[in-house]
DNA sequence: CACCTTTCCTGGTGGC
DNA sequence: TGCCACCAGGAAAGGT
């Protein structure tokens, strides 16, 4: 699943391919992703790449004509390949680029986006979106000052993209463990001081997992076996039944808006 | 084979 | 009563 991270190393990994080319012009296959793949995209020619930019989950390329968006949803992925190359199942759009490359998007489940803006301004997908968490305008201080009132268990408050960008489900049970709150707790009800652990438990964990070049949680779990990053970090994603590695108390498992979460009942309060 | 996954949207509710 | 903010739940699709 590509979370934050993953998104940010895409980025960085098809960057060096498309900076500087022009595009000649965008295939579609299958269509019927999260949303219909934008009928402005079929009608792209010969336009040069300006940049390539990230946004929460959102890879954005600028073009003067306007601006793409791709969102990889839970099972997408991009991939450069030489113009030609056999197509697997799942391939759905290809960016034909003037080197004989393309940029291939897979994405077997169809949860991911391939989106075109025109013109200057923001997709209105992005206009509603919070700070991203690793930039100065994220702090304790603003989760303290827009859950005052708020009902909603801080777990999910930590996980709306109005609140903050980027926050997968185990990023934030994660940070939720190491500020030692409990995931159930009333968003308006966590102090001040604890607002600020847990932005600096959300800026380091998603920082670590940057450092190491994204790579998720199933791919660790998988059989080529080679410990990583998440392995051994994560303190209670998917641990539930097991030990704190604090207490040792049994790890409860709990569920906000259809989403499992784990967390230690001794240490979160 | 039912479950799990992300994100946006919808409809209901409660407060003012 | 009317409106808005809030929040829970639903939908998409296929691999495991």
């Amino acid at each position: 699943m590509p979370e934050l991270p993953e998104v940010e190393t895409t980025l960085q990994g098809i960057r060096p391919h498309l900076e500087g080319r022009v595009l000649r012009g965008v295939d579609v296959r299958e269509a019927r992703l999260r949303w219909p793949v934008s009928e402005a995209l079929y009608a792209l020619k010969d336009c040069p790449v300006l940049g390539l930019k990230r946004r929460a989950k959102y890879l954005l390329i600028q073009l003067a004509e306007g601006q793409l968006l791709i969102h990889l949803g839970m099972s997408g992925t991009l991939r450069v390949v030489e113009a030609g190359t056999p197509l697997r199942k799942h391939d759905h759009v290809d960016l034909r680029l003037d080197d004989g490359k393309v940029l291939r998007f897979n994405d077997p489940r169809r949860f991911g986006t391939v989106l075109f803006q025109a013109g200057a301004a923001d997709h209105p997908l992005l206009e509603k979106l919070g700070p991203e968490p690793l930039g100065d305008d994220f702090t304790g201080e603003r989760l303290f000052d827009r859950s005052r009132g708020r009902k909603v268990a801080v777990k999910s408050f930590i996980m709306d993209n109005a609140t903050v960008v980027g926050v997968g489900n185990i990023y934030a049970q994660e940070s939720l463990f190491l500020a030692g709150i409990h995931p159930s707790r009333a968003a308006g009800r966590v102090s001040r001081e604890r607002y600020d652990r847990l932005a600096e438990a959300i800026k380091a964990v998603l920082a670590k997992a940057i450092e190491a070049g994204g790579t998720t949680l199933r791919d660790f779990t998988r059989a080529d076996g080679q410990p990583g990053y998440f392995a051994q970090s994560l303190r209670v994603y998917g641990r539930a039944g097991q030990p704190c590695i604090q207490c040792k108390t049994v790890l409860k498992a709990d569920r906000h808006g259809q989403r499992s979460t784990s967390y230690c009942p001794q240490c979160q309060r």
